[in-house]
DNA sequence: GCCGAGTTGATACTAGGTCTCAACTGAGAC
DNA sequence: GTCTCAGTTGAGACCTAGTATCAACTCGGC
């Protein structure tokens, strides 16, 4: 089964229409091989509207089909990615973006809470450097 | 010596001119107790129209006077904070922040980059939760 | 007083996104 | 088959959070 199947079967499952607009999106989405800006899905998309493109980033996100990463600069991206509580190491050089397996501050925040006398409910955390091939590249060049 | 006079010989050592704009939103700045927005101080700011406010926000940013912290809304708050790298800890409830003295990932940072191949330059965290205030406010109405 | 760099504020513009609303669609009831 | 109605769409207005532009102003030094 396709990704793009198999998401259509789990909006249908939550009572969501699978609709030529959101099929359209979702293809845009899948074809994407890293990160993209909402703005300019919209624009290369031409099966859906500027609205339609945003409704479905954010009901795809609900669904944890794609996830938003904050870029160095501050700007918002999407990204198709694995559901649940995970974290993003973001290359600033190539933009390329990974996923990162472990929780890295999970640890902490029981020390934190504990210190502080919060209740810690939820966490933003974004990692910024250079990957492992621009690395390689610079140290050829050096 | 004053925060405000504090902060404008700062301004003046780093060859900035200290102007009655700049003093409006220091001091516009310095009045609020907790977080704010900057197009609500921009209003509020009669001293100063919103570019010089946005641009004296920055400016302090810069400086470390305030510093930019992301709702769990994902909006933009500026803070009055210390200087240096630190993070925060946000109340859901009451929208008050607090500082965090210790960065709580610096230990895992290593680990994430040995096991990534990245060279980590940088991270972003938020923690949100609700705070001790808030917890007994609950606590006492259970 | 003059000069020039720094600063200002009005305004236009941008990015990223939400809201509104009339029109359309399609699954189920009859 | 067609009626109905909730879900969905797209155009466009609007919003928030800023940045860019530019003529006018300010102020320190000569």
């Amino acid at each position: 089964m396709s990704d793009l199947e198999q998401i259509s079967l789990e909006l249908e499952a939550r009572g969501y229409r699978v609709t030529p607009s959101r099929r359209a999106v979702i293809a845009a989405i899948l074809a994407r091989k890293n990160h993209f800006a909402a703005d300019e899905l919209a624009k290369r998309c031409r099966g859906a509207g500027r609205a339609t493109v945003f409704r479905t980033i954010r009901l795809l996100s609900d669904l944890g089909v794609v996830c938003r990463v904050l870029m160095d600069d501050g700007s918002p991206r999407y990204l198709v990615s694995r559901s649940g509580h995970h974290h993003h190491l973001v290359c600033t050089e190539c933009g390329t973006v990974q996923d990162l397996d472990q929780c890295a501050v999970s640890g902490a925040l029981r020390e934190i809470a504990d210190a502080s006398g919060y209740e810690i409910e939820g966490h933003w955390l974004e990692l910024y450097g250079r990957c492992a091939a621009c690395r390689a590249r610079t140290a050829v060049l050096a």
